[in-house]
Parts: structure tokens; sequence; C-alpha cells
RNA sequence: GGGCAUAUAGCUCAGCGGGAGAGCAUCGCCCUUACAAGGCGAGGGUCGCAGGUUCAAACCCUGCUGUGCCCA
């Protein structure tokens, strides 16, 4: 296939009859990347505009959150580049470490093989091979949705370039203080076995059950209920808190209470805090080194901490030998048996409760006191906050402020370390001579390389690469700190290490800060947040001036797409379209909603549908629900875009009518003086059209923007400007060849315009058609980057306009009498009276007889003055003041032209009562705007006389 | 528990102080030479409920109810 026909000349081309979007789009974007309109160029005059792209996850694959966010981009891309913006769109990808070192986990066991058999350095390896063969995946989808990316800057977050960012930035937070290494409760996933940051837990409504257990004073003399949603913790448990009100312990704080199935004592505290009196019994077991609360209950009433369940997720030797080694489930099961062989369990209820889970690995968190890397989050959040409270830095929606307000100003510290292989290693190293005895290596069998445990202790080295020796000591026993820093540190830093940093190239001069981040609103804190802290931080400007968010896509009943529930709707999918043969079982399982929907399948959308349908869909602020009915909806506009094209190419053959279009604008090659009356209205509207479309886009109202254009393009253009220019293009009369001449111009050169607007919303189509039509021998070689249009103001005009207005209201109106009539579409009414006073009325229906007969199937028009004696019987319509009559001959049935009658009588009778009523109203008058008022005074006048003539002809009909 | 959204035609959604809109679906009539993925016409809504502000409320305010999201 050839890759395009370029056509800067005359020569006349000419679009398939029918659109075929898998065709259209296989058929121009490798062009583009040839011909290096991507590329940007920061040696360039021209003003930048740049996004980086919010890096997909390079394990993942192509669904409705990317085909949604590189609709957006793109759009923004590629309408800045055709404003005279030096665009830079930055492509790349995150390493996503857990998600990939599970994934490549899970080959290897299918091998039979383990990553702790092959050791750290081979298992990355591993990784990386994996990368190289899968990792452009993603990309390579994101290319079938058009995106305009400059791919010679794609990056990947492991890459040496952002892995030196990393270093940069880790090393002089620690210097300055704000990253250090500390032990703390941290949120432990024992399936993932690494540590997790708040971000990535997730707390939802779980059915459990509340064990009540009785703790007995040592004394005997009594005992305290508590209850709890973890009995296997017990073993944990250091104390008893009481609220110091309540006086069902008063007297007994202080005193000593027995642990069951041990020979522990533990007391009985008073702490406002830790109990709540209105639950259950008033008593709370106290587990500090198990629960985030106990913890901070621990800590201000100086309690020891002991730790029962280990990273394994079983219980440790702290507790009494019988449940040693047992997993925490196991452990529950026992402990409860035990308690109630005791005597000691008093009863289990039925308890809703909120357990954190791993998002990751959906694991029942465990809290487990560790030694971690931290960042200090406060201190960065600071000029974040300054940031978008001074609106350096804006978002739209704006309501995102207020989220991102809430969580920065209580915001903690933010947990970097990860107990992972694949990512980047902390730069920070142990002197095994300084540090003795902090250091334990663990070495089990079947494991290539020993665990390597680093107590809280142990003195950190930190620099940007191996010292050669401590610097303390001397010592060249270093050892590198094994954890790697949550994927998401890399990622804050995607919007300058991208570019260079920590060098201080020409991209960064010219791009940094960049124009938009455009996001979807739940990585606000994951990502947005964390962009502003290290952006504002190292680079000293916030890294963007606007955020945009865009919603979530969710199924067509409001649910989020999930695999498991069967409702994701693929992207890829919807473009090519399928069938329940095309697609492999194991991925129909994904889509088994749209396939219990469509049994046949569904037929291509393309690139260009599903992308105009987002932007229609993705209002602000809102989910989009998406309906392939909507979808199929658009496809058929721009099917329509296609047809109306094949007209105005069609009808150019044999002219030497073409596009004014060049590098520099398109100067209209017909000035305002030569016009018909319907070319300044279809002018007028394209022109209002272009200023629309702009200001949408410039607010990110793309759904607007989307609309203006269906709404021109379809109900103006096509449904009356082609129609009405049929009266002259087809008309044999020599007088109409400059009239002729004309139309087509203005034919092409509202086409033209309507595909440079519509180009970044549906790239692939605009540009098939675009290359087809015919244009001046200086346009520019490709619609993307041939220039916005601009409105021109010379062609508002709304006098004009409005004639055409009133041509439409009568055509409407007969077709109206013919639809309620049934007369057939194929029968002519052989006369129309058109009766009015109004000399101006009247030339514009005496100027427009032709285009009346054609379109409203008339043969012949009649003009009279409005006391003119009607035929009867006749069927009577009103239309801007203009009465007209047809005749009934036996086109109408007299009931069916009674019951129309009433029906508008009715209608416009209701309306001039409201207009009515306001009017007799002296506070609407004297208050509201003289504007309105005179609206209203007008609707009650032309409502008069329209109601007078509809009673007239009702009266006559009997 | 706190916060933020949201409720408009059968469905999916625009509109967000001055006459209730679109697409799909429905019902008529049409294969008219750009388009049946189409054309022409029609039906369909006390804009969640109850108050309030205003000359005027789908729109602003308050409360209630349903739904969703975020944070504890």
């Amino acid at each position: 296939m050839p890759l395009a026909i370029i056509k800067n000349n005359k020569e006349q081309s000419m679009i398939d009859k029918s659109y075929n979007p898998t065709q259209v789009e296989s058929r121009w974007y490798k062009f583009w990347v040839e011909k290096g309109y991507f590329k940007a160029n920061e040696k360039s005059d021209k003003p930048p505009f740049c996004i980086v792209i919010p890096p997909p996850n390079v394990t993942g694959k192509l669904h409705m959150g990317h085909a949604l966010f590189v609709t957006i981009q793109d759009l923004l891309t590629r309408y800045k580049r055709m404003q005279g913006f030096e665009a830079l769109w930055l492509p790349g990808t995150d390493h996503a470490g857990i998600a990939t070192q599970v994934m490549v986990e899970r080959q290897l066991a299918k091998e039979g093989k383990t990553r702790l058999e092959l050791g750290r350095e081979a298992f990355l390896e591993r990784v990386w091979a994996w990368k190289r063969e899968k990792g452009s995946n993603i990309i390579e989808q994101l290319k079938i949705l058009g995106a305009s990316c400059d791919w010679d800057r794609e990056r990947f977050t492991m890459d040496e370039g952002l892995s030196r960012a990393v270093r940069e930035v880790f090393v002089r937070l620690y210097e300055e203080g704000l990253i250090y290494r500390d032990e703390r409760l941290v949120n432990w996933d024992p399936i993932a076995k690494t540590v997790l940051s708040d971000l990535e837990i997730d707390q939802k409504q779980e059915p459990g059950h509340l064990w009540h257990i009785r703790y007995d004073f040592v004394d005997g003399s009594g005992s305290v209920t508590v209850s709890t949603t973890r009995p296997e913790t017990m073993f944990g448990d250091t104390a008893v808190a009481v609220h110091p009100d309540d006086e069902r312990y008063k007297g007994l704080v202080g005193k000593m209470l027995r642990l069951p199935l041990t020979d522990r004592e533990i007391p009985l505290i008073a702490d406002p805090e830790a109990a709540d009196m209105a639950f259950g019994t008033g008593a709370v077991k106290i587990t500090p080194a198990h629960d985030f609360n106990d913890f901070e209950t621990g800590k201000r009433n100086h309690l020891p901490r002991i730790q029962v369940i280990g990273i394994d997720a079983c219980m440790m030797d702290t507790v009494p030998e019988k449940y040693r080694g047992l997993t925490r489930e196991k452990c529950r099961e026992v402990v409860v048996e035990d308690l109630k062989a005791t005597g000691n369990l008093i009863k289990i209820e039925d308890y809703t409760h909120m357990p954190s889970r791993s998002q990751r690995s959906g694991a029942l968190v465990e809290p487990l006191l560790l030694p971690q890397w931290w960042v200090n989050a406060k201190v960065l959040a600071k000029p974040a906050i300054e940031a978008v409270e001074s609106g350096k830095t804006r978002m739209t929606p704006a309501l995102w402020e207020k989220t991102f307000f809430n969580w920065m100003n209580n915001i903690r510290d933010w947990c970097i370390s990860r107990q992972l292989w694949w990512g980047h290693q902390i730069p920070a190293w142990y002197c095994e001579d300084c540090s003795k005895g902090h250091i334990h290596y663990i070495n089990n069998p079947g494991q290539k390389d020993p665990d390597l445990r680093i107590d809280a202790h142990a003195k950190p080295i930190v620099a940007k690469s191996r010292p050669e020796k401590c610097p303390v000591c001397g010592s060249t026993h270093l050892i590198q700190e094994p954890d790697v820093l949550d994927t998401w540190f890399s990622s804050g830093l995607w919007p300058f290490s991208t570019m260079g940093w920590p060098d201080q190239t020409d991209t960064l001069k010219k791009f940094y800060p960049t124009s938009v981040m455009e996001t979807a609103a739940d990585i606000i804190f994951f990502w947005v947040a964390r962009m502003m802290m290290f952006g504002i931080h190292f680079m000293g400007e916030t890294p963007f001036k606007d955020v945009y968010f865009h919603a979530l896509v969710r199924d067509k009943a409001g649910q989020k797409m999930s695999k498991t529930k069967g409702n994701v709707i693929d992207p890829l999918l919807l473009i090519y379209g399928c069938n329940p043969q095309s697609v492999p079982d194991d991925e129909k399982a994904a889509s088994q909603q749209l396939f219990d929907d469509y049994p046949d399948g569904i037929d291509p959308q393309g690139a260009d549908a599903l992308r105009f349908s987002l932007t229609m869909l993705a209002a602000q602020g809102r989910d989009v629900r998406l309906d392939i009915k909507r979808i199929e909806g658009y496809r058929a506009f721009l099917n329509k875009v296609w047809q109306a094209s094949r007209f105005v190419m069609m009808n150019l053959e044999g002219s030497d009518a073409v596009s004014a279009i060049t590098p520099d604008g398109c100067k209209e090659p017909f000035s305002p003086k030569d016009l018909s009356m319907t070319d300044a209205w279809i002018l007028d509207g394209l022109n209002r059209c272009v200023s629309d479309v702009t200001k949408a886009i410039d607010d990110f109202n793309f759904n607007e923007g989307a609309q203006k254009i269906y709404d021109f393009l379809w109900n103006c253009f096509c449904d009356w400007y082609i129609e009405l220019s049929k009266v002259i293009l087809y008309s044999n009369d020599p007088a109409m060849d400059k009239a002729k001449r004309t139309t087509r111009l203005v034919l092409v050169h509202v086409l033209e315009t309507i595909l440079r607007l519509l180009h970044p919303f549906a790239p692939f189509m605009t540009e098939e058609i675009w290359q087809a039509l015919p244009k001046n021998a200086h346009a520019p070689e490709s619609i993307m980057i041939a220039p916005w249009p601009k409105a021109n103001a010379a062609f508002l005009n709304e006098k004009q306009a409005s004639s055409t207005q009133t041509l439409i209201a009568i055509v409407s109106a007969v077709r109206n009498i013919r639809g309620e009539a049934n007369i057939p579409p194929g029968k002519a009414i052989p006369q129309l009276l058109a009766l009015s006073d109004d000399p101006a009325r009247r030339g514009i229906v005496d100027s427009m007889k032709g285009a009346i007969c054609q379109l409203a199937k008339v043969e012949n028009v009649v003009l009279d003055g409005a006391s003119a004696a009607k035929p009867t019987p006749c069927a009577i319509g009103v239309a801007d003041g203009i009465e007209l009559v047809v005749p009934f001959a036996d086109l109408i049935n007299l009931d069916e032209e009674r019951a129309r009658l009433d029906k508008n009588i009715a209608k416009v009778r209701k309306d001039l009562e409201a207009s009515e009523r306001k009017l007799n109203n002296p506070n609407f008058v004297s208050r509201a705007k003289p504007e309105v008022v005179e609206t209203e005074r007008a609707r009650v006048e032309s409502g008069r006389a329209e109601l007078e003539k509809l009673e007239k002809a009702r009266a006559q009909l009997g």
C-alpha cells in the first residue's frame, strides 16, 4: 500500500465510496513519523508546549484509561502544534517494580524455578530480557490510537540517565536531612514480601468476627473482657486500656491482668484516646508491635513492644511453644479453640471490619516494626501547596484542588524502600566493620544469595556511586543496601529526569516547566503531588502550569471495569472490531459482557471514532460510562464527514476551485460582497464554530468543542448548505455560473476548515480526506502541520445569516405539514402560497423560491399579501411571521389537518400565555434586564400574530 | 465517622439564573444521483424529594433520600 498520495496541485483525487476506518488508519501513522512531524526542536524560536506522558506501566496492556489519556493529550498536542507552538509530547514507560517482578517470577515458576534460586543478578538479567522483548507492547498500542509523541525521546524509568537522576536526588535529599532511615511500624505485604506506602493500601469493609475474651486479674479479684478482631495477636499484648472516666473500671486501673494461655502479666491502664467507652465493654487490648493505633498508645504509656508475627506472617519464638511457626490464620483457629477450652472465650459476634489489604497482592497487611527509608514529606509539601494556592499551578476541574490541599496538609512521611529486586537499588552502603553486629546474613537452603538483615543501628553511607572505602574506618568491606526505591520515587522525577537532568540540557531550558499534566485523578497523590514536591525542590519551579484530571472510564452500568467482572471494554476490540471467534477464550473472559450484549461481535469502529467518543463523553469531572451504542453513533458522524467530503470533491471536479490553505493560514478566496444569502450564513456559522471550538479546547472543555463541530457539520453544513448548494450546482441556467463558482469555493473552504478543526479529535480520517482535497500549490504537505483555523470577523454577519434562518423555518414548516399530513416524500405540492406584508420577508421568499421548491418538494411558490384570499380547504403553517398555505387538492386529510392545527395552536398559546404572564408582572418589567423584557415583548407580538393566523385557519376548517 | 461528587427523556449524557437539549432506542413516510452507518416528520421529561432566595430556579442556598468516589 502506498504510504500516501500527496497532491499539492490542482489534480483531482477522490476518497473511497465508503468510510473504512481500519483501512484509513493503517495509512497515515508511518507517514507522519517518517516526515518527522512528531519531533520537537529545543532550538526553535516557537513558544514551547510540552506534555510529559504519565508513563504507562511497562507490563501493561492497552486499556480504556490509556485510550482516554492518549485522546486528550494528543488532542492538546496536535492543537498546539497547529497553533504554531513547538509541541513536545514526551513518551515513556515506568518499570512498575512489584508488578513486573511478580510477572517475571510467575514466568520462572512455570519453569519450576524461583527468583531466590537464581539470585539477584541472574534474576535482574531475566527481567531486562523480558523488558527488551515485551516492553514496547504498550508503546506500539499507543501508536494505534494516533499518539503524536516524539518517539526519539522515549524514556524508561530504569534507563541509565533516569537512574542517575534518582541517585542524585536521593543523595541530595539525604544530605539535606529530608531522607532518613528509621525503624517504625510499616505496612508489610506478606505475599509480595515487601513494605508498602500508605497509598498502596486499601481499606474496605469485610465481614469478620469480634471475639470477646476474658482477661482475669492476677489477684483473683475479677476480670475484664476485651473484644478483638485479631485474637492471634494477643501474645503481643502489653496492656489493656480503659477510658479514665469509665465508672465500670474505677479503682481497677493499675492492677495486673494475666494474659490467657500464657504466664505473662499485663497492666490495666487508663488512656482516653485508646479506649472508647461506648464500644463493647469499653476495654481494649493493646498490641503495640502489630497495630498502628496501639503503637501510638504504647508510646504514650511507655509500654514494651513484643513482636509476635514475623515477615513470613507466621508466629515467632516470642509466643508459647505450641503456637510457634503457625501461620496467622492457623494460629487464630488454635487460639480460639484453646480460649474456649479455658473458658476465657465469652462470645463470638459477626462483625464488619475494615482490614488493610495490599493493592498489589490483596494480602492482609501486617503492621510490622522494621527499619525503612523515609522521605520527610511535610517539608517538601509546603512549597507545592503554595504553588497551587498562588495559582502557579492550576488544577482543572478545580474541585481537585481541595482534595490536593486536604492530603498535602495532612501528609505523612513517605516510606520509599521496597524489599524487591527490580527497581533502583538504594545508593546506600554499610561498613561491615563499623556496623558489625547490625548486619545479619541468613543462609537459607536452596537460595543462591543469603538474606540480608540490616538493623536500625547500622550506619548507612549514602553516595551517588559505591564508595571505595568506609569514610570512618577505611575498611573496604562495604555492602550495598539491598532494598530498592518505590517506583513512584523515580516517577516523581519524570518531568525533568526525562529531559536530561541533572545536566542543564537545552531540552530542560526549552520545555521545563511543562505546560499541562494530564492524568487520572486517582493518582493525584501518587504522582502529581510528588512531581510537584520534587520539581519545585530540584528545579526551583513547579513542573507544570496546568493539571487536567480526566475522568475514570466505567462500563455502561457505572461499574469499574475489571477482568474478573468481565465488563472490560478493550479499546483494540473496538477499534478493529471483533467477534466471539476472533478472540481467544482466555482473553474473552475479561470482555464477557460485551459478547453477551453483542453475540455476533462488533464492527470495526476505528481509533478516530473511539477518540471522538471519549472526547464527547469525558466532560469535566464526570466519570465516563462507556456505551458502545454511543461509539457507533459517533462513527456514524465520521461517516457523515466522509460522505459530505465526497460530495464536495465530486462537485469540484472539472472546476478550478481549490482550497486556499497555505502554511500561514487560509485567506478566503472570495469577499463578503460576492456571497449569496446562504453563503453568508454558512460562513457566519463556520467562523463562530472556529471561535467556539478554540475557546472550548483552551478551557479544557473538550466535549463542548467536539459537540460544536458535530452540530455545525451535520445540522448546518450537511442538512442545509449542501442541500441548498445543489439548487445552484445542478442548475442549467448560464446566469448561475458565477454563483456556481462561489458555491464551490465556499464548499471547499468550509470543508477544509472543518477538517482542520476536527483533526486533533480524529487525526486519521481528517488526514485521509484532506490529502485528497484539491488545494493550491502552496498547501502544506499534511493537515497535521497546517495552521489551526482563525475566525475571520469579516464573515460574521448575523443579519445575512438570519435570512437563511427564515428560509429554514419556511422549509421546516412545509415539511411539518407534509409529515403530519402523510404526504409521501415523492409527491410534490403543486403550489405553496406565502403570505406577508413585510417587504423584507417577501424579498427573502422571492429570492429563495428555487430553494424552497427543492427542499420542500414544492412545484411553485406564490407570494401574496397577508390578507390575500386563501383557497379552501387548505393547510396552514407560520414561519417567522410568514403565513404558508398549502392548498388541499387531494393531498390532505381534513381530520389530520384539524388535529395538527389544534396541536400547534395549543403550543403557541401556551408559550404566549407564559410570556404575557411575565409582562403583566410589574416586578418583571421593572427589575429584569431590559433586553430580557424586550425579548419577551417580541415573543408576545409574534406569538399573537401566529396564533391569530392559526386560529383563523382552524375556524375555516369547521 | 469526615470530605467530595452526582441525581435531567426508556438508555447514555450535555445544559448550570431568563422559552427543557443531543445521541441511541421508539413510531410514521422514503433505497431522492454525498451518505439506509442515510433522509424527512413525530411521540416521549411536575430536570430525585421538601423548603428557601429571586421579578424569574433544572441551574443559587438549606435539609432529606438514593448512588458513587476519596480519606479515617
